[in-house]
DNA sequence: ATAATAAAAGATATAGATGTCTTTTATTAT
DNA sequence: ATAATAAAAGACATCTATATCTTTTATTAT
């Protein structure tokens, strides 16, 4: 009678919306001073498989977050507006608002009117996430990461 | 050119874990004066699917959060002592505790020495959380159920 | 114009989460 | 003992997230 199941994700993100923060994260201090950065560098200075991380910054791309252009010399970069943009606007493009109004325990509808056990506590939690993500902009820890006193890489 | 994309499901929980939450509040509330409740009722006072619930059941039966019997009269119940174990408890054994130990970007582990950008905002995000869950007990809502003024139905 | 470069797009593959069905086992009532 | 009941167990199905591969398009340098 085994009696294994690992459990690999569960996270508050997807992993995809994981992918997509560290990398936005990455690109901005690689490219503050102009310049642009390639999906190879991106995905081994995150650690991320290449090929998923293409797609993800595609996606990405085409929702304006990230900027790009083909050819030599191109590759990812981001303007000064995308720069100051909240990281809440990666999370929203990624995975969707469900995590800032959904039901923490799964009802169609979050609602006062019919509220589940938990709804209190889960809006103040859920607005606490929130607030985190709005007041954080996708270049606060450029300095950080030029510093080397946080990471990005698995 | 389309661009639709949808996406289900990305809570703090999975769905598993949303059921099997919504399931022991059920049980709770419903066995609070020692009787038991079948699978059939349980899966329709929380909406779910009933097969699917089977097998969530079967699993927290296994480790002890839900107790039960086969046979006439059958069906699962909790006793004194599982009413009072805090709602952490559940979520440890369906989603494990990466929720609350783990990266929330994904790193290999969290950690005060090599941090990601969001370590802090996301330790103090987790450990309310954490609080959150070990502070709330399977028993704590069976007055408000049993008034009618919080729902387990989608 | 041509060749080289690098991202975009599309098709395909794999794994894990979610959901269903069938058979077996335990319990109870007759 | 037998039949009825209800959960346990095991096998199977489906769908979504995750990941990979190939071809196309845009850009740049020669
Ligand atoms: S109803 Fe569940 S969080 Fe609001
Ligand atoms: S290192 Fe990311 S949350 Fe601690």
């Amino acid at each position: 009678m085994h009696m294994i199941s690992l459990l690999l994700h569960m996270g508050i993100f997807s992993k995809t919306c994981e992918y997509a923060i560290r990398s936005v994260f990455f690109i901005a201090h690689k490219t503050a001073d102009g310049g642009r950065v390639g999906i190879k560098e991106i995905a081994k200075g995150i650690s991320s498989p290449e090929p998923f991380l293409a797609k993800i910054l595609q996606d990405l791309s085409r929702r304006g977050i990230v900027q790009s252009v083909k050819g030599p010399n191109g590759g990812f970069f981001m303007d000064k507006n995308t720069l100051k943009r909240p990281l809440a606007d990666v999370v929203e493009a990624v995975d969707g608002n469900n995590l800032f109004t959904g039901c923490g325990l799964g009802l169609e509808y979050c609602s006062e009117s019919n509220p589940c056990p938990l709804h209190h506590e889960f809006k103040d939690i859920r607005n606490k996430i929130h607030h985190m993500l709005l007041t954080t902009s996708i270049e606060d820890f450029n300095d950080d990461l030029n510093l080397g006193i946080i990471s990005l890489k698995k």
